[in-house]
DNA sequence: CATGAATGAGTCTTCATTCAT
DNA sequence: TATGAATGAAGACTCATTCAT
């Protein structure tokens, strides 16, 4: 499949080897059938975004359900492990996928995996809001998941252990929703 | 000055306008002039980095001058109204550079100036070690630099107003360093 | 053809006007179209060397069937002949064809020509061998064609009639082959 | 000198890093003084042919001088010796002047060494015309001068030891003006 | 005279996109 | 619908040459 092609192409040889041609030879397709199906590079782009964030999504709502009945702190541990389980997998693509995301965020149409995400996140800091020190706002959630996120890629890019990692990051969001 | 018209270019255009002849032209000097002074492309553009993480460093090292005597709160507080401050200037451009920083991170020659910042940091930090929940070591310094810098460019990404944003920051860095 | 196009600029216009543009241009196809085909220009002029010592070893084929169950003289003669010839049509491309074959030795991926060319010499050396005041070996048929190929070359350099020129080729080469 | 330098840097960087300002640099002058003596970088080239060339002659002369009084193999294997020896010592820098010649033969004001060399050479031979097959002429001269040179060359690019190369260069040069 | 920064035309090469088959 | 040859604008980089100091 073209999408699924591009990814690999861009996990293996980075923005640098990302070029259609490369994807189309990748998927076994020509090029003209990539572009009938996208209707230029962009958009193929966004489909693989796209993809992304409804995976994220899925392992987050899977996350949460396992420690479903656990306290805060257990559905966070899980989440944060998810993530970075799922992360492992595919760490550069990942990461060059935030990027292109910011360069094409205004020509976005669908945000609502990303939306859900929040919506799921808030639900969950919701349940548990009388062990956090203030209200759940939609920033809060949005804080969350900068910092995850960042922290996640950090860890990536400096080949720290999933375990010591996880302890981090799971020390920073607790921190940011329980301190005070 | 070559090094500054590159940094409008990549401020007013993107990435996508970032090229040799634009910044040439944007300089008021010929192509040839550039290559003078630069081997290639990416030697440019990590003066550019060189520079914005030169500027980073005299931020911190200011904020955290005038707030001595001060407790870790202010410190902090004061080097994330620096950053945001100094972030807000250059939002965009300071952006991309920490995305080429990373293509670029295996032939970037010289990391004082990061390094240097990852030192004052671990001093401020080691200063006020009784206010924290735990030991000072490079992981703490890593991660707060990590939190703060993902969390201005999310700020200025939503365009948060920046007294709110500080707010929030500030919460994430005090909470991640003292809670428990 | 692209090939041809390349081969009458270096002809008309000498390595200073060989570039992929003019080349493109005269093929009357674009510049992408010419690296669809060759992956860099090196390759193409490679392309255009195979294609001269294909058609030289041919030429020497024939001349050497032409002449068959003749002495060594008429054989070498026809051969002669055949160069002066066959260099006539496109004295200066050949000409500079054998400068770019020294730059491009090392990555020449296929000699087979040249290597058959030898071959043939060699038989008909050793089919005479009764003529020749030595052995037939492999230093004698290099001699042999680096001789005529100066030869011919000078013949075109100081625009010697061909019959005077063949005439005094021959000499040589006889010269070489029979004295003592 | 300006010249040596451009001499010492065709030889070890070959046409493709011959440029005036990597002449200028070895020589270690400004650019703007190398157009102080030569008015562009042909004349630059022709001045390096001009001293091959008068090299060249002295290495003749000193040659046939000292096989004086002897028969004419002695000369010649004198001769061929010589330049066997001068071409060793610079044996790319003079292939690559001999193509440049080529290119500039237009341009080229001064032709007394080279037709020096031919007086010297038809001196020689009419010196010894009772040993030669046949009459002296401007042809002759011209032919044993490209077989010779032809030779050399090819020696060097085959890498073959002098001795040997000497050998079947001298059977060439005796050949073609002795036999029949 | 010497300098060397500046020039900019020119060259190779890439790659998103189109369109005739 | 699929193909993939063809397109050509665009970009990185080179280097002979000039000229103000």
């Amino acid at each position: 499949m073209i999408v699924e092609a591009a990814a690999r192409i861009l996990e293996t040889r980075g923005l640098e080897g990302y070029n259609t041609n490369a994807i189309a030879e990748r998927a076994g397709v020509s090029i003209g059938s990539v572009y009938q199906y996208f209707p230029n590079k962009d958009a193929l782009t966004l489909a693989l975004i796209g993809n992304f964030e409804r995976e994220l999504l899925e392992i987050v709502r899977t996350a949460i359900a396992t420690a479903d009945r656990r306290d805060l702190r257990m559905s966070l541990k899980s989440i944060v492990r998810a993530l970075l389980d799922a992360h492992g997998r595919r760490a550069r693509l990942n990461r060059i996928l935030e990027t292109e995301e910011e360069r094409l965020r205004q020509s976005m149409p669908d945000h609502s995996a990303a939306d859900e995400l929040k919506t799921l996140i808030a639900a969950l800091l919701t349940k548990h809001r009388t062990e956090l020190s203030g209200a759940v706002d939609a920033d809060i959630v949005d804080d969350v998941l900068v910092i995850v996120r960042a922290m996640v890629d950090a860890a990536f890019r400096s080949e720290v252990a999933h375990p010591a990692a996880a302890c981090r990051i799971l020390r920073a969001v607790e921190g940011y929703l329980r301190w005070h």
